[in-house]
DNA sequence: AAATGTACAAAAAGTGATTATTGTTCATTA
DNA sequence: TAATGAACAATAATCACTTTTTGTACATTT
């Protein structure tokens, strides 16, 4: 279940959906600067003001594309994640898609006509947060299988595993070239050595 | 050994220091953007053609402030650490004393004044390939003491380190509060088992 | 009820002339 | 030999001004 801290956002209201999408376009066209209120409501067909009923402002609306563009990579990740057991293999496919989102969605279109924008969003907590609701889930289920040690708290794994894949989403590669499928499963299988955890100290 | 690519600095030059320091000192008022080459050599009481000997651009004077900063806290933090022996107790270290330079040094400056141009400092490689320098000793004295599995690749566990450190230095709590040394070094602790225990698969 | 369209003040963004800064050059000074 | 200071075109920042956009209100339409 995604945050609740801001207004809860019904992607099914058709109105609701209309404004998303046409904002989501303008983004993708002239960046979040030059997109103004007006532009979306005529690429929406839709009053300005009936905007303003569902965002109470330019902010809020950024907001809630962003969100439901991040939403929805949990969840085509989340479907995708289905057919592996092994949290290494999710972790490893789930940093895969997360570049791929980078690198054609409205992120990249960001990152060309606005990086700082893009920067300031990356170090953003909720950027984070929103991510570390997809894993807890999968940890247990790890747990379950024996391959993350059961005496692990999961707030402890989740928090590690999401510093790790941003990481690797965001860094392909630092000192190691972690761009392949190949080498970045190894990385992550090391990285985990799930399975221990119990043992040691 | 920092970075060779680019122009090598002689912080020694009495001239360099000169121009580094006044450059710092404007930056950490004015911020980059309301800092003029003019204005540093006013406070460095030099001419303006004198810095434009040592540094071909505003671009590059910045760019040697920064890594000056930067080698300045790796070689305070090396110093920091030669009490220490353990891999674990030396990271919990390091990022503590990262997270006070990004507190007060010219960082925090930054922060307040211009949050894009250093949020975009965040996402440059170069700033992971300076800190990624200091650890290979570490790691190393850390494999013959037993502590890190003999059999692991120096660069994969300086590549993971990294990645770990900076994750910890920018964000204090993603979703376990690592604000007190405590429990930072327990974090690490466990973080560190995980990943590189001898044990395991 | 919910969406629209118009009107409105306040805030933000664009505009174009003016001023400051950049990066180079070179003769002068120490 | 290295730093200086002045001159310079090209670029970028600034300022006062105009236009656009924002967010709100409310009467009107569907």
């Amino acid at each position: 279940m995604p945050d609740k801290q801001f207004s809860a956002l019904n992607y099914d209201d058709p109105m609701v959906a209309r404004i998303l999408d046409a904002g989501e376009q303008c983004i993708h066209r002239f960046g979040i600067r030059r997109t103004s209120m007006g532009e979306v409501a005529r690429v929406g067909k839709l009053s300005r003001g009936s905007i303003y009923r569902y965002f109470s402002a330019k902010e809020a609306l950024v907001e809630g594309i962003i969100r439901r563009r991040q939403e929805a990579f949990l969840n085509r990740t989340e479907a995708l994640l289905e057919k592996e057991t092994r949290l290494v293999d999710k972790l490893t496919l789930a940093v895969l898609a997360g570049r791929k989102d980078m690198q054609e969605g409205i992120f990249a279109a960001l990152a060309e006509v606005e990086p700082e924008t893009l920067a300031m969003m990356f170090l953003d907590p909720r950027f984070y947060h929103r991510s570390v609701s997809f894993w807890p889930p999968h940890v247990r289920l790890a747990q379950e299988a024996g391959e993350v040690a059961a005496a692990l708290d999961v707030v402890f794994v989740t928090d590690f595993i999401v510093r790790l894949a941003v990481s690797l989403v965001m860094f392909p590669t630092i000192e190691v070239d972690l761009r392949s499928r190949k080498s970045l499963h190894a990385y992550l299988q090391q990285a985990l050595r799930m399975g221990l955890g119990e043992n040691g100290l």
